[in-house]
DNA sequence: CACCATTATTGATAAAACCAATCATAAAAG
DNA sequence: CTTTTATGATTGGTTTTATCAATAATGGTG
């Protein structure tokens, strides 16, 4: 009458027997007795009504139908440890707050969505500002995480993604690349593209000047466009109304920078954990881009 | 320490409360006391520690968690199912045999296929023979299952299919068509075919002459292929080197026949009922196609 | 307000899952 | 060949748990 259905914790130790390859084992991994997972195994032939295992001598073998039984099992239990965290995080609520530079919003907003969908309690707020500015409010724990860029090995924080600098200019553009080169460059202090580009400059002995300054990319582009300047921008942040220049043109070569994510110390919450470790996911894999 | 693991019987009540809408009808359908779906509710709450179902007055709601974890509940419901049916069906072993006409032979291969695949422990032998012989046989008990194929309407069996019958010459070739018409038939009695052809042609007023008798399909194939006579066909026995004949071609009208499932009287032992159940299934559907 | 239907709660009972200890067996070591 | 040693099965006893029957609570209805 009852409609038949299997029981997940047996088949989980029958996963168990069958990585480990021993009853004994088995129960260790599980904290149970041994003669608990002998039990169990026994308990899952007699509802199934078919044997799932034999012996040759000592070393233990599945049937058929035990080897077919365990390809369910994984599924069922894949499936089940995914509904079961699904519901756990649905748990987590609290509120957060993340700071970026300006121009890494553009890389997240597929990473808000997915944690939303994850977390829907939590309240998330995302504040803008320079790398420096950030560093200092997630120091004073004012947020909660701030993702950063900054020169190679830079002390603190846990590196999230290294990404190439590369010049760039307006498409169908060919400003002067003859000293002083015209820069489009982020207000000093603003954040470590202008350090680093200057250091560049100076260490090739070139000169240049700064045409413009702006504390965002969205400001610079306009001069960028028509090709009154020069601008320093990572290979995530091309767009196809920009063009980079590659070492032909001239230009020095510039460093890798680091794209570097920091927690308010002492004082990881639960979403905060949760946040950090969606963003090291997701935005890790194109490092090995490069 | 040890791995979380939902109670698929919980589940299933979930379920069951939210199909019915109400706790008690759910426990009417699960054979449970009322009191019993309603701690299993509260059980899984409980497990989970978040609450799945709130009270507007009398009426039972479920709250997004709670409509999320049913969206688990049924795929992990249906994959149990899945793999409980799969495991059961390894234990149907047994014998059977099953009788069909030479020509639907063809059709059958996949169903054998699948049925091997799903009973693996059963063995099957397939005998082939006229339809009048399989039925004797069947009725005999010689055999547990016979497909054959009979005019409308006639009494026994459980009819699978009905399909049309017709005309059908060799591709690029065109018989001569006035009286007498050259027929490729079936040996007399083997099978329905021959019979409806003789039939349709007489109350038409149509004169004929046997060009050419076989048992089966494909001792008739030469002869029709050659343009040398008209041979009948179901639809679905219909070849790239075959052309069907329609109206315009002035041959009569042929009736529809049906296809039909003989079973042992007195004896449907396991095996036979599967593949019976089986056959329907699979052959069931293109009769919608006419 | 009384009545009906539905759900939650309580107490008791039967079943089960588990552990600790013991027994059985087979490979390995002496 | 006997003795360990490791592993799995078995047994007895204890605790937990799932279930039911009965009852109380709740909300809607005539």
């Amino acid at each position: 009458m009852r409609a038949p259905t299997l029981d997940l914790t047996l088949l989980r130790t029958l996963v168990a027997i069958s990585d480990t390859g021993s009853v004994t084992a088995a129960a260790k991994r599980l904290a149970y007795t041994q003669s608990t997972v002998s039990m169990q195994l026994q308990r899952l032939e007699t509802q199934l009504g078919l044997s799932l295992h034999e012996r040759e001598g000592r070393r233990l073998r599945f049937t058929p139908e035990g080897e077919r039984l365990l390809t369910h099992a994984r599924r069922l239990l894949a499936l089940n440890d995914e509904a079961w965290s699904d519901m756990q995080a649905r748990q987590v609520t609290g509120d957060l707050t993340l700071g970026i530079p300006e121009d890494y919003a553009s890389l997240l907003p597929s990473v808000f969505a997915y944690f939303h969908q994850l977390y829907p309690a939590v309240g998330l707020t995302v504040i803008c500002g320079t790398s420096a500015h950030l560093v200092e409010q997630v120091k004073a724990a004012e947020i909660d995480l701030a993702l950063v860029t900054r020169q190679r090995n830079s002390p603190g924080g846990e590196v999230i993604r290294r990404e190439p600098l590369i010049w760039a200019v307006g498409i169908n553009q060919q400003p002067s690349l003859s000293d002083p080169i015209p820069l489009a460059l982020y207000s000093p202090g603003a954040d470590v593209f202008r350090e680093v580009a200057e250091q560049a400059l100076q260490a090739a002995g070139r000169e240049w000047r700064v045409a413009y300054t702006s504390q965002s990319m969205a400001g610079l582009a306009p001069i960028v466009m028509a090709g009154l300047a020069v601008v320093v921008v990572t290979r995530s942040m091309l767009t196809p109304s920009l063009r980079p220049l590659d070492e032909s043109s001239g230009m020095p070569a510039l460093p890798v920078i680091e794209l570097a994510l920091h927690r308010a110390p002492h004082r990881p919450s639960e979403p905060a954990r949760r946040l950090g470790e969606l963003i090291r996911e997701q935005l890790a894999a194109p490092s090995e881009a490069l």
